[in-house]
DNA sequence: GCTGCAGATGTAATCGATTACAGTTTTACG
DNA sequence: CGTAAAACTGTAATCGATTACATCTGCAGC
């Protein structure tokens, strides 16, 4: 291993002038520098990051839990945050929790152990363990798309999910729907409650009834929209739904396969809304009506807001709303008379 | 910070002794073992990994660089790799190269200085500058699903491309096709050459003619997917082709949308195929008819490969080709008379 | 010529661990 | 009881950097 002490032998100097000469030039003579450089180009000489770290207290990594790779709506978030990563000298370390707390409570822990500066968190719950939670106070930590109610708080990243759900109801009473369903995904998350309440205020607000037994699903899957379709459509009640509100693209993709299988058309029998805005559901037929979220923007304003918690820089706000949009597509019209 | 030398003075000991309790409990006596422990519980403390890493000259990180985090394909070999990484003690830094040179340099320096420990690679291109030519020879490298021909040489992991795309053709002139169109991703790629490769070599086999001007296409997304079908059917040639290779599912994606689009249906009109097996293409409209790559296990096979070149223990082999299995689905049908 | 100061470089402490080696205590056994 | 070996613990070197402080050189100003 070529390490600095070996680079200032060969340069006549001491291990001192060569760390100034390669952290700040300024400090050194011209002619010195010369014979540093030539010493660090003849040696291949780079310096080794984990020392630089241990001394600095700093590792310039920061980690992201995410519950799933497959997802191309996180992956998305995963980007951006990448890139703003990147440009804040942050690297990346990938914590897939597969939505196991083991894992999660694994990866966080990294932070305490100074091999990550930061957390960013696309998970739902709180990825400390009970052991870890004093300890966890001083985590800089970050939320993206979703908040944590109860014991802790930090920062979140998020769109307004009740203002979505109002407007996809809305948007979907003006082709005239008053029969819904709804296939929701993890159902413990505050996104999924926010979501809810925002659909349900739309149909209070209309006189539209929603009984309980209309919303099935419990996870983002493609399988869940298949598997919601039959139970919405199969049971013994006297009508089905005209509108079926998906919880994410994925599901609206499950969804739209199982009816389209059962003979149904989308969208002259039945409408179905995603949530995301993934690449594909464009391209699907019929193209999904869906809410875009700025995925993308999100990550990178989440790798700011988490820099300034490392640095210990007073935050404007804890909480960011990022605007959504709704995309009206051919997945939704009016409804069969 | 509490660090071991604020334990050791909690539990009167010296800092070598808590060191030992924690890494190699066997060497103290239970008596000590206990003080140390309470001491440990009490201060809330966690060995500084940094500090541990620059001790035994390992970061236990490896880097995966990979040109494009929204590709499912992609990230189900991340996640093969992720599970694998964590069974072997190793976290995984994420690298997204977007495809510009300059990033992969960035990145693949991360293995230089000691950041990480090696790399894995699912791009194409040989991921260091021409200056770090000479240092990269020592790196622990592992290609997946990519290989690199040329200078450099290490081990990788991928499928039998050229039997995948004689497998798709066979298919599909056991339909009856004789007039083809190719609708390729990256060009500069192994993986292009392959597979173009093994179509051409069945097409030959049978007496087919393939005209040059029937390839199109140059990068694996939905777009592609769409501008292919317009410039394989628009142009003036007589004939139209009846069956159109997509290099992967994301072009077959866009490759089906606009042939829809155009009012031609498919399969009776056009067969497509895909390549990959994502997970949607099972669930198109028609469902894709594609070639399973076993993503997750080539990543899993990655970073067992990976460590034994980390440990510097001896490889079976430098290759290793994974099984991969053609999917009839609803896209391809037998020619229209 | 001497003092003072700025600038360049070296010396050595430091970051937070691990571990070779030394020193001390305990145990085993004649 | 004495001695050697074994078991435990402490001291200090070490990993590869950074950096406070010390030292030395050279130059300006009186």
């Amino acid at each position: 291993m070529t390490n600095i002490k070996k680079v200032s032998e060969l340069a006549g100097v001491s291990t001192a002038t060569v760390s100034r000469t390669l952290k700040s030039p300024e400090l050194v003579t011209e002619h010195t520098r010369e014979k540093v450089m030539k010493a660090v180009q003849q040696a291949g000489y780079r310096p080794n990051w984990l020392a630089t770290s241990v001394k600095t207290g700093r590792s310039n990594s920061i980690v992201v839990l995410v519950p799933n790779l497959v997802n191309p709506f996180f992956m998305r978030i995963i980007e951006g945050i990448e890139q703003g990563a990147q440009e804040k000298g942050y690297s990346v370390l990938l914590g897939d929790t597969q939505g196991k707390a083991s894992r999660e409570h694994e990866y966080a822990s990294m932070v305490l152990t100074n091999r990550a500066d930061g957390l960013i968190q696309l998970d739902h719950s709180f990825p400390f363990s009970a052991n870890d939670a004093a300890l966890a106070e001083k985590v800089p930590m970050v939320s993206v798309c979703e908040r944590i109610e109860g014991e802790r708080r930090y920062p979140f990243i998020e769109l307004d999910n009740y203002a979505a759900g109002r407007a996809l109801t809305h948007h979907l009473i003006s082709y005239g729907h008053s029969r819904f369903g709804i296939i929701a995904g993890q159902r413990t998350s505050q996104i999924h409650h926010d979501r809810l309440a925002g659909i349900k205020s739309v149909l209070k607000e209309e006189g539209i009834d929603f009984a309980d037994n209309m919303l099935v699903g419990g996870s983002y899957r493609i399988e869940t929209g298949i598997e919601g379709i039959q139970q919405l459509f199969d049971r013994d009640v006297p009508v089905p739904p005209t509108a079926v509100f998906c919880f994410n693209d994925d599901i609206a993709v499950g969804a739209l396969y199982e009816l389209k299988r059962r003979g149904l058309r989308v969208p002259q029998d039945v409408s179905i809304t995603g949530f995301d805005n993934v690449k594909v559901s464009a391209y699907m037929d019929p193209p999904l009506t869906t809410v875009d979220q700025p995925a993308y923007e999100m990550g990178r304003r989440a790798v700011d807001v988490l820099a300034q918690l490392i640095n210990r820089q007073p935050l404007q706000r804890t909480r960011e709303i990022l605007p959504f949009q709704l995309l009206e597509r051919g997945s939704t019209g009016p409804v069969k008379i």
